[in-house]
RNA sequence: GGCCGCGUGGCAGAGUGGACAAAUGCAACGGAUUGCAAAUCCGUUGGGGAAACCCUUCGUCGGUUCGAAUCCGACCGCGGCCUCCA
């Protein structure tokens, strides 16, 4: 049963073929750099991490383009981008209204740093754009790692899995150039104010992949369209490649002035870069009907117009199939998070990034768990309960999974029936287009049924994990004192050790009515306390 | 207005023609344990019946079928996109 996943492109679900099963090439598009990502950002990117997981897994199986079945451990190439140069104008081009993103940024820095609450050591020139994007940056591979993103902990040594836009403006030059020679775009406007335009209608694909109709589009109803942009058009839908823009902030010299990339550019070129192993954007040619890459993930809001344009880019510069509108053979597309029922907002009170809940002492285990149990294709409803429900599952699991999980040991994975019978339904769920609650079910009712460091069991929920991700993640440090566990990240607290000594003397003296006052006492502190072994008491966040 | 995804029990969420009153987890209830809690473990959890069994349920209303949560149509609701740097 080789892995079948819902493909953008067809609207079906469909085997997934790579070109070359031993080295599969995946391509996400990554965060902006002007706030901290949020949960709905890392809902999508950690279903790309889980994806990329599953497939790099022994538990994995590929129908390869020959027909047969390969079984993994595999290699999966895993690039996603920073997009640090996208929202930087230091002005509302195109008659847009609103802010300038990085401004906002700039000035919520500025902010920051006159109340203290920027974190010690922090040095950034809110002025700078390029140090707002690493300051961003730098706070979203941290979230990223700590979430367990597999492409975050290896880019630590591969940074080329994470490129930059603002180091790959010369590939975007080249792209536009190859795209004007071969008649997919063209120059718009005098010297001064000149304007790249991809020609869509070069492209017969366009629309492929959202659905969308060159005639659809024309009607324009989204009522975002800038008139003054769009006289200058051979049609209403070609999209920007370059703009000579001598007042924007981050430029860059090329044959149509001083200007700055469009938004779609960056993504044609750092996917060529990153996977496909020294191919050189101005020479790479792919014969008629050849994807590029395997497999293009990115939130359900790139569909349009982002990946039909980088769709159309990359088939026009690089020769890929024109008429059938490939690049990438799968095009995967997770769905939007929605918190507490209702769309994500700062104004509703129901926003949060990772950092403000591992703040409150969550476990990134339980908030990964919880951002990757529900179908990728659906919109998942991120509640505290289901926090709540998440942490509970993980607990039961490092119970059955024993102390610390090491490394997997796929060729003794499967020694008993139950261990065999688990493993297989946990790959056969997730062959079937990713069906991760499925999966999470079969881990439930095995951990149910096993005896606690019994058997096999901790082999077999290692080699799940290494798809699943949660068992191996740091924990929150635990702190002790003579008599209580300060668990959760909680910090030692002289009071509640005092209560908990006064607590121990009355229980000591059968004066239960006293250390039940105590207990409640602790409560209304904001402590929850549980007796444990040895005399000790766990103390936690009420 | 157009294109697309989704709508399942108190909650989250599987299930896409029969083995379905519907996986799994949570919550709730009963029990073991505990000084009492918490945690953990066992059991129950749509309604009726001791039971074979019967009745009502998978957004709503119709339809196809021997048979529908699952297929078709309409409607309602939720979510995304409809572009040029938001």
């Amino acid at each position: 049963m080789p892995l079948r996943l819902h493909n953008t492109l067809t609207r079906a679900i469909e085997e997934f073929v790579p070109e070359d099963p031993a080295r599969v090439t995946f391509y996400t598009c990554g965060p902006t750099v002007y706030d901290d990502a949020h949960i709905g950002n890392f809902r999508s990117f950690l279903a790309a991490d889980l994806l990329r997981r599953f497939i790099e897994s022994p538990l994995c199986e590929l129908r390869d383009a020959r027909g047969g079945v390969s079984r993994g451990p595999r290699r999966v190439v895993h690039v996603m981008n920073i997009t640090d140069v996208g929202h930087m104008t230091d002005d509302a081009e195109g008659g847009e209204s609103g802010e300038d993103r990085m401004a906002v940024a700039g000035r919520r820095l500025m902010e920051a740093k006159k109340s203290g609450t920027l974190p010690a050591g922090v040095t950034v020139d809110p002025s700078d754009p390029y140090q707002i994007a690493r300051f961003y940056e730098g706070r979203f591979k941290e979230d990223a790692r700590r979430l367990g993103l597999k492409l975050a902990l290896e880019s630590e040594r591969d940074p080329t899995l994470q490129p930059r836009a603002t180091d790959h403006v010369p590939g975007m030059i080249r792209l536009t150039s190859r795209l004007i020679e071969k008649g997919f775009a063209y120059v718009v406007g005098e010297p001064g104010s000149r304007v790249v335009y991809f020609r869509v209608r070069a492209f017969p694909a366009y629309g492929r992949l959202s659905g969308n109709t060159l005639e659809k589009l024309r009607e324009g109803e989204g009522g975002r369209i800038s008139r003054e942009n769009q006289s200058a058009k051979e049609h209403p839908a070609d999209f920007l490649l370059w703009k000579e823009d001598p007042r924007h902030v981050m430029k860059w010299e090329s044959p149509w002035g001083w200007g700055y990339p469009g938004w779609h550019v960056e993504c044609s070129v750092m996917s060529v870069a990153g996977l496909i192993p020294g191919a050189a954007v101005g020479t790479l040619t792919r014969p008629d009907g050849q994807a590029l890459i395997d497999l293009h993930s990115g939130g359900e809001d790139n569909i349009f117009p982002h990946h039909e344009c980088e769709i159309a880019q990359s088939c026009g510069a690089f020769n890929a199939d024109p008429a059938r509108g490939t690049f990438a053979r799968m095009w995967f597309h997770p769905r939007f998070l929605l918190v507490e029922g209702a769309k994500m907002s700062k104004s509703k009170g129901n926003f949060f990034t990772p950092r403000d809940l591992f703040a409150r002492g969550v476990e990134p285990a339980a908030l990964r768990l919880e951002l990757i149990r529900t179908h990728y294709r659906g919109n998942a409803n991120f509640t505290l309960q289901g926090l709540a429900d998440s942490q509970r599952m993980i607990e039961r699991w490092r119970r059955a999974a024993g102390t610390t999980p090491g490394a997997p040991d796929p060729a003794g994975a499967a020694r008993s029936p139950a261990a065999a019978e688990f493993l297989a339904a946990f790959a056969s769920a997730m062959h079937e287009d990713l069906n991760v609650a499925a999966a999470v079910a079969a881990v439930n009712s095995f951990v149910g049924r096993t005896e606690p460091g019994v058997a096999d069991a901790p082999h077999a929920l290692r080699v799940i994990d290494e798809v699943l991700g949660v068992l191996s993640l740091e924990r929150p440090a635990e702190s002790q004192t003579g008599i209580a566990v300060f668990v959760g990240g909680l910090a030692q607290d002289a009071s509640v050790v005092a209560k908990l000594d006064e607590r121990a003397a009355a229980k000591r003296a059968k004066d239960f009515a006293k250390s039940d006052a105590i207990r409640d006492e602790l409560l209304r502190m904001g402590f929850t306390i549980k007796d444990v072994a040895g005399g000790r008491v766990e103390v936690s966040r009420a």
